[in-house]
DNA sequence: TAAGATAGTAATCGATTACTTACTTTAAAA
DNA sequence: TTTTAAAGTAAGTAATCGATTACTATCTTA
């Protein structure tokens, strides 16, 4: 698809390793996802991966921190500047989703890290994923409930949890239908929903 | 850990297999659970269980047949006789939350199943699976709905899909923190959220 | 009890996978 | 232009996995 350059400079590769995993996730079970496919996904030899990175689990580390650094960095700029809580978590809301949409294959990586048994860095950065997300959320919840926004009988940590969980349904749903479009019509009215949950009445 | 009984009838061959995955999934990923690690647990010889499944996609279909049955079985029981659709729901969500802490490898089979890529037989019944659910959860809503105890306002779908993804967070909450029981804790504030958010008000 | 059917064993097969290695090509510095 | 180190190729390797096969043990029933 894209220009099949070759001798690219290390630093490059590596990066462009990195988007053919996460553009093959989107189509396929990452776990299956081979060293062979990656290679022909970048016009490249299987060997010549192994130049730019020392095992497969390297590469899925290397995922799972673009994964981190790009959906921080994505839900930071939406709520930045943004002043009442609850606009915040609809625009952290919304660029999650878009985030989604955009990188199908992401959810589907997360959610197969998440479930492994045992702790790989990749798994490790999912989980720092997690927590510092989850961070960010309470941060808004507990600026809400200070500003009388959100109710303050809400449990923030419970709170936290809807939030990434009503995502995840949001995705799972997405799974089934097929349908990716589908999770931007149908976030609304979900989000709807949880703020109702949370807000004062 | 049972009577290592040999020769079993085909038929409890069968279920012993089913059982013997689903205790696996409790403890390592799915997707990695090979023929002869089922065979172990058993006490089995990995060919013998080629005697009573044409392959392994056949295994998985069958657990996941199982699945669907007790867990459709459980919260039907769980909210049968209840009128009060609010009641019935958190019934439902309870149980189900039950259901997960007995077998914690369920919810790593559903996710697993349901993000691959081709149309497996175990895929399509974690569909129809899923489809079964969110029928119930529909029904309920438009239940309360007509009863005046669940807003009108709310997008019934949208609840659906918001009522299994809260369970779904539930779940990823407990994959990262490794604590099952944390998950019985968590429910009920979690669940109070989402009844805020569709109540009357 | 004899005989057929059923269930299990143990070895092995072909295919696949992550990873290695000996050699070649490319690009940029000297 | 020559040199050299980085990047890529192509053909391997060992290990693993699902599935098969020839044979054996056990159960059922006529």
């Amino acid at each position: 698809m894209n220009i099949p350059a070759k001798h690219l400079p290390a630093e490059e590769r590596r990066a462009v390793t990195v988007e053919a995993v996460i553009s093959l996730a989107g189509t396929q079970n990452p776990s299956e996802i081979t060293t062979a496919a990656i290679a022909k996904h970048m016009n490249l030899t299987q060997g010549a991966l192994f130049r730019h990175f020392p095992t497969k689990e390297a590469i899925w580390e290397a995922v799972m921190i673009w994964v981190a650094e790009r959906l921080i960095e994505k839900i930071d700029q939406a709520s930045l500047g943004i002043t009442s809580p609850l606009l915040a978590l609809e625009a952290m809301f919304m660029s999650h989703v878009e985030f989604v949409i955009e990188h199908p294959g992401v959810p589907r990586m997360m959610f197969g890290e998440l479930q492994r048994a045992e702790s790989t860095a990749a798994k490790r950065m999912a989980q720092t994923l997690m927590q510092r997300y989850a961070e960010r959320i309470r941060q808004r919840i507990e600026q809400g409930q200070a500003s009388g926004d959100i109710s303050p009988d809400i449990d923030v940590q419970s709170a936290a949890t809807l939030f990434i969980g009503t995502i995840q349904g949001l995705v799972m749903q997405t799974m089934l239908s097929g349908n990716i479009q589908r999770m931007r019509q149908n976030a609304p009215g979900i989000f709807a929903i949880y703020r109702r949950g949370i807000r004062s009445q």
